[in-house]
DNA sequence: CGTCTTATCGCTAATGATTCTCAATTGCAC
DNA sequence: GTGCAATTGAGAATCATTAGCGATAAGACG
């Protein structure tokens, strides 16, 4: 009954979206796999999803819904424990928030009402700082 | 220059999008599509996405994206001003939950980090008394 | 009530994001 | 080295959602 590791392995490819992930910014998969190949790299579009849905399993990078229905990907911070993030709707530049107090009071808010299994989603947007005065957003 | 208001038109398919929307339930453009049908009703998917659109632009309905990156609507309460939902993962029912003292804490932090135009989503998922019954979820 | 204008319909094709298929590669244990 | 399963890359397939368009009917007017 012990599922041996499923043997992740190293490849080059998977070396790259590490290193292309060691940055602060919230990226779809395609604009990853843009990124990656204008550094020259040939990763192939699928691999970068498949990599990068690995790493949110493994808790190495985090994953967010937009808005708009796609999923954003940025590398997170080193131990990680639950947290959550104040990302620019621009370009994407997010940083980590504390919201203290917040577990307790969402399974406080299940009990009440008989659900179980809580999961709860915090999400701030807004305009960073060099976009505003960029006049984006 | 001025706009007269784009004149919405009462018909019999907007009248049954409120009419079957009048439940508690967050489902997905598609699945109130099927119920629609279902009911005998003949209207279009397309129909069905144009009205909810317009319903939400109107904040007759309330719109969140789920994690899968569906959109999903249900009618919301009267009055209406801002507010969050704990959802079921399962059926999609929803009860508002209040989260006092979160506006005030999403603008400071926002300051905090020169972010401007603060907006924030919240959500809560768990799976109802019902569905834990039932065995889903 | 009949007419006219045009918002709205419903169907179908088009998009866009993400996933799957599968032959060709390639880590990596022996 | 060898062998084989894990992984890749390119394109097809899938899903949710949107756009295009001829047909229909809501609502204003006489």
């Amino acid at each position: 009954m012990n599922a041996p590791t499923p043997a992740p392995r190293m490849t080059r490819q998977r070396r790259e979206i590490l290193d292309a992930l060691d940055t602060r910014d919230f990226r779809s998969a395609q604009s990853w796999h843009e990124r990656l190949r204008a550094e020259g790299s040939t990763i192939g579009l699928a691999t970068v999803y498949r990599g990068l849905q690995a790493l949110a399993d493994q808790g190495e990078v985090d994953a967010v819904v937009s808005e708009s229905g796609e999923t954003l990907y940025r590398r997170c911070e080193a131990g990680e424990e639950h947290h959550h993030h104040l990302r620019c709707r621009s370009c994407g530049k997010a940083v980590e928030i504390d919201v203290p107090e917040f577990e307790d009071f969402a399974h406080r808010i299940g009990d009440a009402h008989g659900y179980g299994d809580i999961r709860h989603t915090i999400e701030l947007t807004g305009v960073c700082p060099e976009c505003a005065a960029a006049g984006r957003g």
